[in-house]
DNA sequence: CTTGCTGCAAACAGTTTGCAGAACT
DNA sequence: AGTTCTGCAAACTGTTTGCAGCAAG
């Protein structure tokens, strides 16, 4: 799947003319080699950690150029943090997110799905995409605020 | 409807010990009065319009106590730009957004506000609030379009 | 009179951009 | 060789904060 992607990646390389540098290789294997929901911050120091001299412009236009190749989305949580998850063709999922601890947990929903399309054709929209997210606590940090309190 | 939550907000100011000034009238006043979705700098031209001399730091920190007091809830599209719209308490709706306009169209829907309980639940979360934003075109922009063409 | 609120400007955080030199083809 | 890409630092944008003076209770 990693094989793959990166295959996608030198295909919209070739076609936009962009040229193959250590940078981008580098880049695109530790964002590929993570499934998390990584801010920038995070996969610059990642990128630093394994590879020192590659500036943080590098990493914000690189992952700019994932997004335009159709691998990476944009998560805007409220956070103030961009985040980049990955993204399969076609795919789609949203998102569940623990208000205490940060933990994003992803899932998906046909009939959700279904009614949120019906919902856009009531009002005379033509979907194009959606996002969702249920923000709660989840199952560890409610363990640990029962424990505290007895 | 407009007094109601000025009253709401008199009571929360009260209980918190706030005083209660000139530009926090007259922000209120202005939020309440308008039933669009307004971004913080939208705002703050509205409300230099009819009171020049309320700095944009007092906007910023009297929305911040609207959401505070439960009568307005903060918005983040990706558009980078923060924006508040009104809040009754317990009530709670979604967001049809125009990509191409950036009209904001809200909308309910029980059946999924249940599914959604029950995919939180089904991850041992405990759900405190969502946010679901469905991003297309809106009829408008569609029907400009096709003339476009055509 | 006491304390909170405001306006201003400076500070901040995240992101973007201009440019000289390095690197790819 | 020609052009794109990179790293650096400076610039920008939206938001927050420190502080002296003002105003509400």
């Amino acid at each position: 799947m990693i094989a793959e992607k990166k295959k996608a990646f030198n295909a919209f390389a070739a076609k936009k003319g962009l040229r193959s540098t250590r940078q981008r290789e580098v880049i695109l294997d530790i964002f590929l080699s993570t499934h998390e929901h990584l801010s920038i911050e995070e996969l610059y120091l990642k990128v630093r950690a394994s590879n020192p001299g590659i500036g943080q412009a590098t990493v914000y236009r690189t992952l700019k150029l994932f997004v335009e190749a159709g691998l990476a989305r944009e998560l805007t949580l409220s956070d103030g943090h961009t985040r980049y998850e990955h993204q399969m063709a076609g795919e789609h999922h949203d998102h569940l997110i623990c208000l205490n601890c940060n933990a994003i947990i992803e899932f998906e929903d046909e009939t959700i799905e279904r009614l949120q399309k019906e919902i856009a054709e009531r009002h005379g929209f033509k979907l194009v995409t959606h996002k969702m997210q249920l923000c709660g606590i989840c199952p560890s940090c409610r363990k640990a605020a029962i424990e505290k309190v007895s």
